[in-house]
DNA sequence: GCCGTTTTCGGCCCGACTGTTTTCAGTCG
């Protein structure tokens, strides 16, 4: 897929034209790249499909870019756009993601001292060349310098997985402050995004000085970078920075929501403020200087004449133009969630026992619980040969009789093998209550013939579920090369389950296939995959992408109770028969 | 370069902070 090839690319541009001094087209360009990133549909197919005509059509992207990007699909380049790359040097784009330096610093630097790389930032740092440059000081080279050490130190995101507990954390802590009244984190946090790149935190306080103190001499911190009374940021020993805003309690509810949609959300509230005669920003909503909204989120919301919608949808995918409309989708919650269709025990590769997990399910509520094993081919993971099955469904037979309140289902994750065959025969497949179908091998296979394996996968009449569907893990692997909306055509017209994997390096589908999946009318399973109980509780990041994937309770299979689960299985399966 | 229930031309989100300046440009979120 070449989507982030290119979003990347118009990034590199839209820098590059910023060190130029050129006005308004970074904008345009990177608006652009963000259209291209966003889509859900690989833009070689959409070009297939339209031409340059559909590729005006994506957000963001104009007569001009579109001519590009049909170059760049034809021939791998674009020629203005190597021209444009050309007239700076390379290295010197890097500069402006050192904190402190934008584009007019990176040129003066470039212009007066022949920096055009990191390498020579931190030269020129050492030499203490940059204090003495007109319009910078001390203080300019001190801090570029802690910059640079930020910038080395890698600008990976932090997973959603490790981030939220230790954000709850914080805020469990300052609420113990009876000073404290008001109290959230904001920012891609809130909207639960996959990844983190910092936290956010607001507070309303009559201490605002003590709470500061408190929070900037917390163990967690390792270095303190901002200290004031209204906002500190500090550097946290896991290597993400948090930062803590003290509000007027008239200004806490605009604050929270400034801080809580993405930029382009953000971005076309403010549009539709102006549109309406207001103004719109951190501190409230205004017609002339008059405050007319701020405290609450929703007074500003109300005041738009638009819904409020959930923090998860708040990335300007078409949530405003529905909220106006009234169109909102009622997201999926946690607490329908009434079982667990992807669960691994000590039978493979997981650390508890069958009794242990279906006890564990039953504590939460669950309903059902399904053992999903790995198949014999994974023998890394210990993967059950016909002999063991047997084994583990006579015991699945006797806790069933014996516990109360929890059933557990007879399933697996089957691998799917080079050809697409599965690595049971369809005479033991049929004996399960539920088949999970995944990839763990030859992730580097072509795009057509991983499209094509996966395909006939999903035509075998007793697959049930498509695990973890594109194979990424975060900050490690990228998805494998498939023809996602090809795969979706097919689990459409064959009634099969997509797997919303909520292991948090997983997040798989991510958002933008889940709203695509579902669009078409496929179902969803969000899953644990869990290994352990413990990681039961990593349920309400699958739901949350599933949200932020515009999921209603409907789309997701396992909010039906066990009846209900049961007949689904059976018509599904039926259906294929 | 993009876009249009104000516009096919003329706009393009808003405010704070910082450091360097003598009134503000650059950067960030």
């Amino acid at each position: 897929m070449k989507n982030q090839e290119i979003a990347a690319l118009l990034y590199e541009i839209a820098d590059i034209l910023e060190l130029k001094g050129v006005e308004w087209k970074p904008r345009a360009y990177r608006k652009a790249a963000q259209g291209i990133e966003s889509l859900s549909e690989d833009i070689a197919d959409i070009y297939k499909k339209g031409g340059v005509n559909a590729l005006n059509e994506i957000s963001g992207v104009g007569e001009a870019i579109a001519r590009h990007v049909e170059e760049y699909l034809h021939s791998g380049r674009v020629k203005r756009w190597e021209e444009i790359k050309k007239s700076i040097p390379r290295g010197l784009a890097d500069l402006m993601e050192v904190m402190g330096l934008g584009a007019k610093r990176a040129m003066i630097l470039y212009k007066k001292l022949k920096i055009k790389s990191v390498a020579d930032l931190e030269r020129a740092l050492k030499q203490h060349k940059i204090a003495k440059l007109s319009g910078f000081g001390a203080k300019s080279e001190e801090n570029i310098a802690k910059g640079l050490e930020i910038f080395k130190r890698g600008k990976e995101r932090m997973l959603l997985g490790d981030t939220l507990p230790l954000a709850e954390e914080i805020v469990e802590r300052l609420k113990k402050f009876k000073e404290v009244h008001k109290i959230a984190y904001a920012g891609s946090l809130r909207r639960m995004k996959e990844t983190i790149g910092d936290i956010d935190i607001l507070v309303t306080t009559s201490k605002p000085k003590a709470v500061m103190n408190f929070f900037t001499s917390m163990q967690k911190v390792e270095r303190v970078l901002a200290k004031g009374i209204t906002k500190s940021t500090v550097l946290l020993r896991q290597g993400i920075q948090a930062d803590l805003r003290v509000l007027a309690d008239n200004e806490y509810g605009a604050a929270l929501q400034y801080f809580t949609g993405n930029k382009e959300h953000n971005i076309k509230l403010r549009e539709v403020a102006i549109k309406k005669g207001f103004k719109l920003s951190e501190y409230g909503l205004f017609k002339g200087s008059r405050k007319v909204a701020g405290r609450t989120e929703e007074e500003i919301y109300k005041k738009l004449g638009i819904r409020m919608m959930p923090p998860e949808l708040r990335e300007d995918t078409g949530e405003i133009e529905a909220a106006k409309a009234g169109k909102l989708p009622k997201l999926v919650e946690l607490k329908d969630i009434r079982g667990d269709l992807h669960v691994h025990s000590n039978y493979s590769d997981g650390s508890d026992e069958i009794k242990k997990l279906a006890e564990a399910a039953a504590k939460l509520g669950y309903e059902y619980l399904a053992l999903t094993d790995h198949s014999k081919t994974r023998a890394i993971a210990r993967g059950l040969d016909e002999k063991r099955l047997q084994q583990q469904w006579k015991e699945i037979d006797a806790l069933n009789k014996k516990l109360r309140g929890i059933r557990i289902l007879k399933g697996t994750e089957v691998d799917i093998l080079a050809d697409g065959s599965l690595d049971y025969s369809d005479k033991i497949l049929q004996k399960f209550d539920i088949v999970v179908a995944s990839i763990h091998s030859g992730f580097k296979t072509a795009q057509r013939q991983m499209t094509e394996r996966v395909i006939k996968a999903l035509e075998n009449k007793y697959v049930t579920i498509f695990g973890h569907p594109t194979g990424r893990l975060l900050n490690r692997r990228p998805a494998y090369e498939i023809d996602i909306e090809a795969v979706f055509d097919v689990a459409a017209e064959k009634k099969k389950v997509l797997e919303v994997d909520a292991f948090p390096d997983r997040l798989d589908l991510k958002y933008t296939h889940i709203k695509s999946a579902v669009e078409k009318g496929i179902k969803i399973s969000i899953d644990t995959d869990a290994h352990s109980i413990n990681h039961f509780a990593f349920m309400k990041y699958g739901v949350a992408q599933a949200r932020r994937g515009w999921a209603e309770k409907r789309d997701v299979i396992n909010t039906l109770s066990l009846k209900e689960l049961l007949g689904y299985l059976e018509k599904g399966q039926a259906k294929g028969l």
